[in-house]
DNA sequence: TCCCGTCTCAACCGTTCGATGGAGGCGCGG
DNA sequence: CCGCGCCTCCATCGAACGGTTGAGACGGGA
């Protein structure tokens, strides 16, 4: 019994890849390919594909999370795999909250994506050997979550804005900004704004 | 007469679908796959390849600026474009100084790489055509050059450093410090710390 | 030789930042 | 209803930062 595929990424030369690399398998069939999160939800809804790989990072439009919360909407829901490049904490942990079956770094061999494919279908969970240990333990140390609007701030922080600058934008007044900015250091364990900044990064808040 | 390419890129995936994507045209043939630049350079002797396919980010070891440099040092030199995901301007502006003849974003269609590498072949120069502008801009208003030692600065303060931990991380003193700090902050046309790591990220410089 | 860029350091001063310790309002769920 | 989290704001104060000016040392190039 073969195994339908959708392909979810923005490069084609990826997909072309992709294609290439599974197309070889034994019981693997790409059934299609779509390079947006909408373009993959109508095709999953005609194609059913039993497994979709999707890009974390999708160009303009929804996001690999997004999208992933759309199609196990679905039903039935397909399992979702989450390709990426970068394995930044935020974003991956982000995409196993909507209901992905697991991610993998762009740049494992082959063999290993078919594997992940295949565990995919039987509806296990296939996270990489290091993040397992740093989903459990993100369970039992959970990163803080910052607000709405201390991400507002956060974001402003980035730019390089001042807090007067900030105040203005967020159309508040300057003691707010630094109310906001004392728990956001408080919250990722830093003193100094460049820092907030340096570890929002690391952690993929940005 | 076929066009023999040599691609270079740490994704097993990527190569699969470029090779996909390229044997599927008439007169293009690839003769060779590298993971990293070491093995780009000792393959591309033996092979002899007319252009050379590369990958700006190479994981560990050379990255792309440094491998074309090393590929445009043999004789006969092949063409060397570089691929890449983000179009940051001091990284495609140093690949272009270090011999590459034109830049390719990844998420091009098939058609764009197919004719890029035709040009290439024939000496030609392919720049994109947003980016040939800048190059220009970029010769007539030259980005302003960090010595050595303020790069050494900007790195600390991208990591949220402060100027007495820098200055003990550089075995200077702080006076020393401020004074690289005012130097880049008027290079990158700034007035704080926060704003000056900002926009050098935008422009690569990090 | 002299100039110029780089790296080094120093002192001064106004501004901003970060820490502290509050306070009131608002909405949501127990 | 009452508590809790979030957002908003205020005042104060020492520490850190940013701008300025000036200066000595070293090396390469005109």
């Amino acid at each position: 019994m073969t195994i339908d595929i959708l392909l979810v990424d923005d490069h084609p030369v990826v997909r072309s890849g992709l294609r290439a690399v599974l197309e070889a398998s034994e019981g693997l069939s790409v059934v299609g390919e779509a390079a947006t999160g909408e373009e993959a939800v109508v095709l999953a809804e005609h194609l059913r594909p039993a497994v979709v790989l999707c890009d974390l990072r999708l160009g303009a439009g929804m996001d690999g999370i997004a999208t992933t919360a759309a199609l196990r909407a679905l039903a039935p829901a397909p399992a979702v795999l989450i390709l990426t490049t970068f394995d930044r904490d935020a974003e991956i942990l982000g995409a196993i909250e909507a209901g992905a079956a697991g991610y993998l770094l762009k740049d494992v061999a082959p063999a290993a994506i078919i594997d992940a494919i295949q565990r995919a279908a039987r509806g296990d969970t296939v996270l990489g050997p290091d993040l397992a240990a740093r989903v459990i333990q993100g369970i039992r140390n959970p990163l803080p979550r910052l607000t709405e609007r201390e991400h507002d701030v956060l974001r402003l922080l980035a730019t390089g804005a001042g807090n007067r600058e900030m105040a203005k934008s967020l159309l508040v007044s300057e003691a707010t900004v630094k109310s906001h900015l004392v728990h956001i250091f408080s919250k990722l364990d830093v003193d100094s704004r460049s820092r907030a900044v340096h570890v929002a990064r690391q952690r993929g808040l940005l």
